[in-house]
DNA sequence: AAACTTAACAACCGCCGAGAG
DNA sequence: CCTCTCGGCGGTTGTTAAGTT
């Protein structure tokens, strides 16, 4: 374990990359892909660390990324996300195709934290800001890996803020949960105005390929740099790149965290209608509950639509279609993880039975879990629309405490173990 | 115009887990 | 079982441009 050992090695350039390095990597994983990291800085002639060059890859040079500012409901699906997931950046960012955690997260630490605390929210906690909070002296349940986990903060477990018997219903409704609305209007850009040099190179670097895509709902036109990059299915494209209008992914080109990691929190048609991310029609796998089977193997990606997102908007070795890297077993081992919470069920009830917490707190927990249940049953369901209010709607209505142990995943089990902590430390 | 502050972005660091040997 | 490599993740720092005084 520990760094890696290129890391040791001499001689190796760090800061920002310069063009020709951009280059050169791009050109190298265009022509072989990235293989194996540690050995593509000698094959591609660049004095970096394998690891650097992953990382510019995946945060800069991916060729779907989107560029430019976040939309307002970019903005809010990421303020939900961090409510229920709270700092894991890389699983905001799979529901975000086209965005990197990195840019997720330097987002929130410039933006969004300081626009909650406008108005009095605090990003931490998604509760109203105390008044001491204000003044900058609110002690928040920190949500460092420093604190010797990466897990979710046991109070930024989004809906669980809402569960304060001392706020206002108005308060839970407009401040806490900001309701994704996929009609709203997109606000002005927030970020600077700006065409980066590297933006220019890389559209340079990618001009007069085929098969142009539009890849973000605004900025400019970023154009695949591959001949033949998706493999997408003869029945719905032509392979000549003539029409790409609309592509299918195939399940072995297709890398579906995207649609879910974890604990996905919205559904695939909440992505469909919010991200331009469509299941196939007239397709029986995608159809209704079809989510949650293996059975489903490839997803739509509407190129036409101006909201449309790459549908490769994960990150990772694997989230390019035309890496040379299976994903054969993404449905079975990432997509749709909580097929076996069934077996953990026996498990999350001894621990639930065995916690003895204030009643408060108990509730506040079942509650939780509560929230857990719906979001599952909201994939299940595929409801066809994301609306996180009507999540919390039925959330107060399921109050069965046998049900909330069916689906809650694993985060729910380390944020009550932490919680439990907390209580006991008190 | 210069100095300073702020915002946004890019990249590095260190840790962790998985998997291979 | 142990060690090592590798990929991945999140926190943090560095850099640069824009804005303000």
């Amino acid at each position: 374990m520990g760094r890696h050992s290129c890391c040791y090695k001499q001689k190796l350039r760090k800061g920002l990359w310069s063009p020709e390095e951009d280059e050169k990597l791009m050109n190298h994983i265009t022509k072989h892909g990235h293989g194996c990291w540690s050995s593509v800085p000698k094959l591609a002639g660049l004095q970096r660390c394998g690891k650097s060059c992953r990382l510019r890859w995946i945060n800069y040079l991916r060729p779907d990324l989107k560029r430019g500012a976040f939309a307002q409901d970019e903005e809010d699906l990421i303020i939900e996300l961090h409510a229920v997931l709270g700092n894991r950046w890389s699983q905001i960012a799979a529901q975000l195709p086209g965005r990197t955690d990195n840019e997720i997260k330097n987002l929130w630490n410039s933006c969004i934290k300081k626009k909650l605390r406008q108005k009095g929210i605090d990003p931490n906690t998604h509760k109203p800001l105390t008044e001491a909070d204000r003044g900058g002296a609110a002690p928040t349940i920190s949500t460092e890996r420093t604190s010797g986990s990466s897990d979710v903060n046991p109070s930024s477990t989004g809906p669980l803020g809402n569960l304060s018997p001392l706020l206002s219903e108005t308060a839970q409704s407009s401040m806490l949960m900001p309701v994704y609305d996929k009609n709203r209007a997109e606000t002005p850009n927030l970020a600077r105005p700006k065409l980066p040099p590297k933006e220019l190179f890389l559209e340079q670097l990618t001009a007069g390929h085929e098969s142009p895509s539009t890849c973000h709902s605004s900025g400019q036109t970023l154009y695949f740099p591959f001949q033949q990059p998706l493999g997408y299915n003869s029945e719905s494209g032509s392979s000549d790149g003539a029409n790409m209008n609309s592509l299918w992914f195939n399940q072995s080109d297709f890398n579906c965290s995207t649609i879910s990691t974890v604990m996905p929190p919205v559904s695939p048609s909440a992505l469909s209608t919010s991200m331009g991310l469509n299941l196939p029609p007239d397709n029986p796998r995608h159809g209704g509950t079809g989510i949650g089977s293996t059975a489903v193997d490839s997803f739509y990606w509407d190129g036409t639509n101006p909201s449309s997102s790459s549908s490769t908007g994960s990150r990772g070795s694997n989230s390019m279609g035309f890496e040379p890297q299976s994903t054969s077993t993404i449905l079975e081992n990432s997509v749709f993880p909580w097929t076996d919470i069934g077996q953990e069920k026996d498990t999350r009830a001894h621990l639930v039975a065995e916690l003895k917490w204030p009643d408060s707190f108990a509730e506040t927990t079942t509650a939780m879990q509560n929230q857990s249940q719906t979001l599952y049953d909201d994939v299940i369901k595929a409801e066809s629309q994301f609306n996180i209010e009507g999540i919390c709607a039925s959330w107060f209505q399921n109050q069965q405490p046998q049900q909330q142990l069916q689906v809650a995943p694993d985060m729910y089990d380390k944020d009550l173990q932490r919680m439990q902590l907390s209580f006991e430390n008190i």
